[in-house]
RNA sequence: CGGGAUGUAGCGCAGUCCGGUUAGCGCGCUCGGUUCGGGACCGAGAAGUCGGAGGUUCAAAUCCUCUCAUCCCGACCA
């Protein structure tokens, strides 16, 4: 094996997608484990993803009518036991809050006292604390619609943990809604949904499947649960948003009325949504190579990186002339609404290194400029999306207008790519056995990669959900919508069927 | 919470079975120099309570007992 043919990031994703994922964020220096059990430290560049997240949806959720606010970490237990459903829920995985202070134990240590009188949960999700500010705040039908959001951290007490995709604390943004009419509840539902999957595909470059939740995936408490479900590269699902209409369930656990119209009190209907630190996961599973990172333009922290090159100090000075002649050239460039920034790296490594690092990072275009550049005032410009050694040669002059073009384009290209793949691992199935074939590894020895979509019939009943699951470990994402009517049988049990719906291993 | 495994330098490991000089190796790190258009090289250097406690022994990373932690595999999950 030549060195040519080396990945940056060992393995590769057919050799072990799991190990992979996790030597991906990790040779893009997004987060690492903790020394706190479950719980992850995210890094600059990982955390600059997530601000990017926030900036583009809090201006979705500006545009929708929706304003931030923030509520306690701590939900006292008595609120939280207000919604059966809800605290069979999340009851096994919540961290409680029991003493108040620490005192010296005697033997060189510290010791929890000040027992609380009502223990606290710390928010797994916030229905119920948030209930009750709004049973203080809605009065009357025209303190209504009310739209807050709020970006929080949240803790669910996971037994296994992977970072980005399921850890114990996680950074989320949820939304909550208070409405006059279910009508108007289950509207502002889908709207945000529908907020989502823009969000997704625009910024993200991720396609997903919008849809709604079965009985047995759906928030516990909710009425109805939709999601948007995106397909990773080792063809799972990754539910990457969710959007639950809450019908008048938490309105009468925390005392949500109104005066309406009529001048009677009534409960109200309420929604809420969100999207986690998870998205991030999906960022990486959905578009990285083998080596490393891809980001989309429109989410980078950074967009190009500039890598001098030179030999002795003569070299340097005309190479690094140049170099910041470009830096300079992108002040102020924008590619839709987002800033475009650059890095320049002249650090004392090889530029082969230098290279190699950003490509790892995921960044979407590299500049390169040696003396041979100075020479006939040109500069080389490489973008993430495609091989390493794909270089163009570019014009000085030129360089600003291609870069923000090809940013454009990548954007573009990394959307397209993924579709592509989610379609050509998306199959419609309508026998039993093909179903189970489907999702039988050939491969005994990596067994890991396989499968994919299957739309099929189902005939409703959570029986043949169950019997699936427990099979296969494969469930049913979501009933999607936008649908023909389609007369089929259950692909388990071979009942009337009216539709299909979208059936994978998931994360 | 059940089954399996592992704790030795920042990271990855060897050494443990069969106790015996000053506990090694690779990567990384620091300093100096040569390099720089596809993951450089040379020289010097710093860095370890061998997970913890107790025991056996002239002698323990190595044997015994207890303990703690982590990872993997199962049931639950954005």
């Amino acid at each position: 094996m030549s060195k040519k043919e080396r990945t940056a990031i060992q393995p590769t994703r057919e050799e072990n997608y799991a190990e992979w994922f996790q030597q991906v964020v990790r040779a893009a220096d997004l987060a690492e484990n903790s020394e706190v059990r479950g719980c992850m430290v995210i890094k600059p560049w990982g955390y600059a993803i997530w601000e990017n997240i926030q900036k583009a949806l809090n201006e979705m959720f500006r545009e929708t009518g929706h304003r931030n606010a923030y509520f306690p970490i701590f939900i006292p237990k008595s609120y939280f036991e207000k919604e059966a459903e809800h605290v069979e829920g999340f009851a096994k995985e919540c961290a409680v809050v029991t003493h108040s202070k620490l005192e010296e134990d005697g033997k060189g240590g510290l010791k929890p006292a000040g027992e609380l009188t009502e223990a606290y949960i710390v928010r797994p999700t916030s229905e119920t604390i948030i209930g009750a500010s709004f049973a203080k705040w809605v009065n009357s039908y025209r303190d209504l619609p009310l739209l807050i959001n709020q970006w929080a951290n949240v803790v669910r007490w996971e037994m296994r943990t992977r970072l980005f995709l399921r850890t114990t604390e996680f950074l989320w943004q949820e939304g909550h809604t208070v409405h006059e009419t279910s009508e108007e509840a289950m509207e502002e539902t889908l709207q945000m949904l529908e907020v989502y999957a823009r969000f997704a595909s625009e910024f993200l470059a991720i396609p997903v499947i919008k849809g709604e939740k079965t009985e047995g995936e759906k928030f516990p408490g909710a009425v109805n649960t939709y999601s948007i479900e995106a397909m990773m590269q080792d063809k799972k699902a990754l539910q990457s948003g969710t959007s639950h209409f809450l019908g008048q369930n938490f309105a009468t656990a925390s005392g949500i009325r109104f005066q309406n119209r009529e001048g009677e009190f009534q409960h109200a209907w309420t929604t809420s949504w969100g999207v986690s630190t998870r998205l991030i996961g999906a960022l990486i599973m959905a578009h990285s190579d083998d080596d490393g990172l891809v980001l989309p333009p429109k989410i980078a922290p950074s967009h190009i990186a500039i890598v001098p090159i030179y030999r002795d100090d003569a070299e340097r000075e005309v190479v690094m002339a140049m170099a910041n002649r470009i830096v300079e050239s992108f002040k102020g460039a924008r590619i839709d609404d987002v800033r475009v920034y650059t890095e320049l790296d002249n650090r004392d490594l090889t530029s082969s290194e230098r290279n190699w690092y950003w490509i790892k990072k995921g960044i979407p275009l590299r500049i390169e400029i040696g003396p041979r550049d100075v020479a006939s005032n040109s500069v080389m410009i490489a973008r993430r999306d495609l091989g390493p050694r794909e270089k163009q040669s570019v014009e000085m002059e030129n360089v600003v207008d291609y870069c923000l073009k090809t940013l454009g384009e990548i954007q573009k290209n990394i959307y397209e790519r993924a579709l592509k793949f989610r379609q050509e691992n998306t199959v419609k199935i309508d026998s039993k056995d093909e179903f189970y074939a489907f999702y039988t590894p050939k491969n005994a020895e990596q067994p890991e990669i396989h499968g994919g979509f299957a739309l099929s019939h189902w005939c409703g009943c959570p029986d043949c959900e169950e019997k699936i699951k427990d099979d296969l470990k494969v469930t049913i994402r979501c009933i999607p919508f936008n649908q023909d009517e389609e007369d089929g049988n259950c692909i388990n049990c071979g009942a009337q069927s009216k539709r299909r719906v979208v059936f994978a291993k998931s994360y």
